[in-house]
DNA sequence: ATGGTGGACAATCCA
């Protein structure tokens, strides 16, 4: 079993590389986030007619997350509950087979000094409610991923002590990661990832951030014991970093047996 | 450098 996750930054933009890389790769699952796009526009029919099946909610110009899968996702649902549908384009709950599919785009905050930040830390507050709510971490096979903006740990920033305190990594988000996380998840791609300098995003802002690796591992893979005791490899890929249209974030990937 | 680049979408908002 191999699930994925990318931020695409517009489906029909990397909707090429998206299809190319799932071809290459042939995971089971693939989470995606910023979509960008309203349910009548995401790309369903292209998608399909490469044999694969789809669960997506979005709207236009901002967020949406979707799960691309060989077999048809069951039990999907969107949002964290509570907020009239609010944060139905940043959550999606689906089931593959025995595992459970939780598929986040966290919000990213703006700056220290933004509402938009505490919205950020109330919604790691709310999406930990949102586990406690639907899972047994000691007996659920439960897979949290996608672009959760937070850099856990030094390691996870090209330069911890130049960009302390950001959005991502500050000590109020750092530990409010660690709140929801607490939940019970372990983090699989730091459990086969564990040497510094592997990171997921470079800024598009940043000048030569990917020649000179000045990256962030702001997109996670993490799972329950009882699933993450299966899980074999984790692996980012450089593809899209040479695609015609490159993005800033790249494909995460896990192995389970 | 309160910038930079990229995406959506049509003047700015978001990352």
């Amino acid at each position: 079993m191999r699930l994925a996750t990318f931020n695409c930054n517009s489906i029909r933009v990397r909707l090429p590389a998206i299809l190319d890389w799932l071809d290459q790769y042939s995971p089971d699952v693939l989470a995606l986030q910023e979509t960008k796009a309203a349910d009548g526009d995401f790309p369903l029919a292209e998608i399909t007619a490469r044999g694969w099946q789809a669960a997506y909610r979005g709207e236009k110009s901002y967020n949406g997350v979707a799960v691309i899968a060989r077999r048809p996702p069951e039990n999907v649902s969107f949002g964290l509950g509570g907020d009239g549908g609010a944060s139905e384009t940043r959550l999606i709950r689906v089931d593959i087979g025995d595992i459970a599919i939780v598929n986040t785009y966290v919000p990213q905050g703006q700056d220290l000094t933004s509402d938009k930040f505490a919205f950020k830390l109330e919604w790691l507050s709310r999406l930990r409610s949102f586990f406690a709510a639907n899972f047994n971490p000691a007996t659920d096979k439960v897979l949290w991923l996608g672009d959760l903006n937070v850099a856990p740990e030094p390691m996870d920033v090209y330069d911890s002590k130049a960009v302390w305190p950001h959005v991502c990594h500050c000590r109020e988000v750092v530990d409010a990661f660690r709140e929801t996380a607490g939940f019970g998840f372990v983090d699989v791609f730091r459990k086969h990832l564990p040497e510094p300098g592997v990171y997921t995003f470079w800024d598009y802002r940043q000048r030569k951030s990917l020649e000179l690796n000045r990256g962030w591992r702001i997109d996670h893979i993490l799972a329950t014991p009882p699933l993450a005791g299966l899980s074999r490899a984790c692996r980012v890929d450089a593809a899209p970093r040479r695609a015609a249209r490159p993005s800033d974030h790249t494909f995460v990937y896990a192995d389970f047996s």
